[in-house]
DNA sequence: CACCAGGGTGGTT
DNA sequence: AACCACCATGGT
């Protein structure tokens, strides 16, 4: 069950570091992983981008903006104005909760249901937001991990993202081990496997920098 | 032109 | 529970 390791590992050598927010204060973090969904990092980075020039980075001032500013600033990581009714709303909560040092003491159970209660947060971001914004031990659970696993012939539930979860959180040792094996997963699903079922040019079938083979498990895609 | 990207929500069957 | 339409920009 702990072929996780051995696969950051590879994914690591084959991608290197992936360093992602490693400079981004904390509420960045949470507006670039609400911003970025169904996008790509790119729009989502200039829609940030707009929002530092106007000095809309900080908890209290996309608290205090209107939805129409927002949207204009927002609107390169598209859905803009579902985006910014939702991140203001989301600024006003963390506001109201006392800021990130008071949701600091809040336990990660509690702390992920809170996050998971707010419009536009659903488990992909709210992990997101626990393990890079909170420095919780969390492991997003994406369609890449998913697809990724699935071909690796890892044996894991489908049906249940939540066991999955726990069962990678308990191979990895702390957050940042979590953080840069999803990071990796990303930077391998965005090369390899983007939109391609059959992914001729996956590395995990063929040419693969980390076989199945080399990792100890079945390699059902072959 | 079509298809997709580091999702989530609300409605229908 | 498994679908569906919708949200919308920017790249290929």
């Amino acid at each position: 069950m702990s072929m996780f390791r051995p696969l950051m590992r590879s994914l690591r050598a084959h991608f290197g570091p992936q360093r992602w927010w490693h400079d981004a204060s904390r509420f960045e973090i949470v507006v670039g992983a609400l911003l970025v969904q169904r996008t790509t990092w790119s729009n989502a980075e200039r829609a940030i981008g707009n929002l530092r020039q106007r000095r809309i980075l900080s908890i209290d001032a996309v608290a205090r903006s209107d939805s129409e500013t927002l949207a204009t600033l927002i609107r390169p990581a598209g859905f803009f104005r579902t985006k910014a009714v939702r991140l203001k709303a989301l600024a006003a909560y963390i506001a109201s909760q006392g800021g990130f040092a008071k949701l600091d003491r809040v336990a990660t159970p509690i702390l992920r249901q809170n996050f998971l209660d707010r419009e536009g947060v659903g488990p992909e971001t709210a992990d997101v937001i626990l393990g890079y914004a909170f420095g919780r031990k969390v492991f997003v659970v994406d369609a890449y991990a998913r697809r990724m696993f699935e071909r690796l012939g890892v044996p894991f539930d489908a049906s249940s993202d939540a066991a999955l979860k726990k069962t990678v959180e308990s191979a990895l040792p702390d957050s940042d081990a979590l953080n840069e094996f999803h990071a990796l997963i990303v930077a391998h699903g965005k090369r390899y496997c983007r939109a391609r079922p059959d992914c001729p040019a996956c590395p995990l079938r063929k040419r693969c920098g980390y076989a199945a083979a080399e990792i100890g498990v079945n390699d059902r895609s072959a």
